[in-house]
DNA sequence: TAAAAAATTTAGATTAATCTAAAAATATGA
DNA sequence: TCATATTTTTAGATTAATCTAAATTTTTTA
């Protein structure tokens, strides 16, 4: 199987895949918090081991093997954060270190059980899609609140920004997964927000608004 | 914090020196399936260290920190078998390497909080008493079958061998931990036994006997 | 379109964990 | 007790992942 080390490299590449289509060495190294010979060296083997489509100075992408090897460390990841939180009772800002580690358990058999002992979640605490045992999953549609009219409404159905920073000041304003908001108003000069949740009125800052996801 | 490889050191030191005070290099490398050589680079690591009292030629032991250390992984890992078996219904048979691997994730808090959500068990699905947050545990007084005499009676509270499939051959003859058992015959030939579970009557070679342990 | 800047790769080391083969120390037993 | 066997350590390599510094390629921009 493949180490620790390189299903890190390959969970990184999937996410900056999002952006765009090919992916720096630079980008990586800043992700991975490496230095770019490291990444070089990495994506050599990597690519040997086809998991990856690489040429010199071109950029990477992620072959199909490889992104069915990322999106099952994401499915993992995202299970046992979901476990942490509604079985052991984790704060969601305390979750995702020890995911981190868990995520990299080899056992298909643990985690497909894990999934059943759980109901089959189909999101994770922070709102991300849970991969199903075929890596299939389907994103909410989102938007951040801060595309927002006044007096459109929606459901705060997941965040941009996964600090433990943010979502620490998410939980102490009540702004969690779920809750249904409106937006009362728009402060024109600063872009900063007021929104009303149930009898509430919450005051966010341009870029809380620009991290925060809602459905309609 | 201490490397997987370092925790394995630890475990297995303290594992072999339940037989004997001070420990064999070529012991430990039997154990962890690696070289004497290699054993030996590792031991001054430890030492380096304080984890073990090592001095050339002459064999190691842990000292207290490496306990302490040595004692927080094998509560990792029986706590885990027992989620594993208790939770998500794996057989007692299935457990062991998976929780090879579970035992290395670090988080305090992770153990700790599944050791609350299962309702601080004393034992793991072995019979093996579970070490609590200090590294405390009260092993059972065990005996083996082997030692019982005909018309004897006990409890089976805990297995010699690990080997899934001697635990395979236990679940099939229904000689499970918790069971009553009665020693109905012994054919002084070959030290079989006739054990008396209920109404059925079941013949346990020496060696078999030998590996099962019991509670009076 | 040619410098300059930025990104990426190569060269050469380092550290951890491992190995084989050989040397050294200890234990055994005739 | 001393030769032989066993155990353990040392010497010297190897592999994976990393680093810094220097070289190369690509991109930008004047
Ligand atoms: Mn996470
Ligand atoms: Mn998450
Ligand atoms: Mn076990
Ligand atoms: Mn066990």
């Amino acid at each position: 199987m493949n180490t620790f080390t390189e299903e890190n490299y390959l969970k990184a590449i999937y996410h900056l895949s999002s952006k765009t289509e090919s992916v720096g060495t630079n980008e990586i190294a800043a992700v991975l918090k490496t230095k770019a010979a490291s990444v070089t060296d990495m994506l050599k083997k990597l690519a040997d081991k086809k998991l990856i489509n690489y040429a010199r100075y071109q950029g990477v992408s992620l072959t199909s093997a490889g992104e069915k090897v990322a999106l099952s460390i994401i499915r993992k990841h995202r299970l046992w954060e979901y476990f942490l939180v509604e079985k052991l009772n984790f704060k969601w800002d305390e979750v995702h270190d020890v995911a981190e580690e868990l995520e990299h358990i080899a056992s298909r058999e643990l985690v497909d059980r894990l999934d059943d002992f759980m109901g089959n979640p189909k999101y994770d605490p922070h709102g991300d899609p849970i991969p199903d045992k075929q890596g299939k999953f389907k994103a909410h549609e989102l938007k951040p609140v801060s595309a927002m009219n006044v007096d459109q409404e929606g459901v705060i159905s997941g965040v941009r920004d996964h600090s433990a920073a943010f979502l620490q000041y998410l939980e102490k304003t009540k702004l969690t997964i779920g809750k249904k908001i409106k937006v009362a108003d728009i402060n024109s000069y600063d872009h900063s927000m007021i929104l009303q949740t149930g009898d509430k009125r919450i005051h966010v800052s341009r870029e809380a608004a620009n991290n925060l996801l809602i459905a309609q």
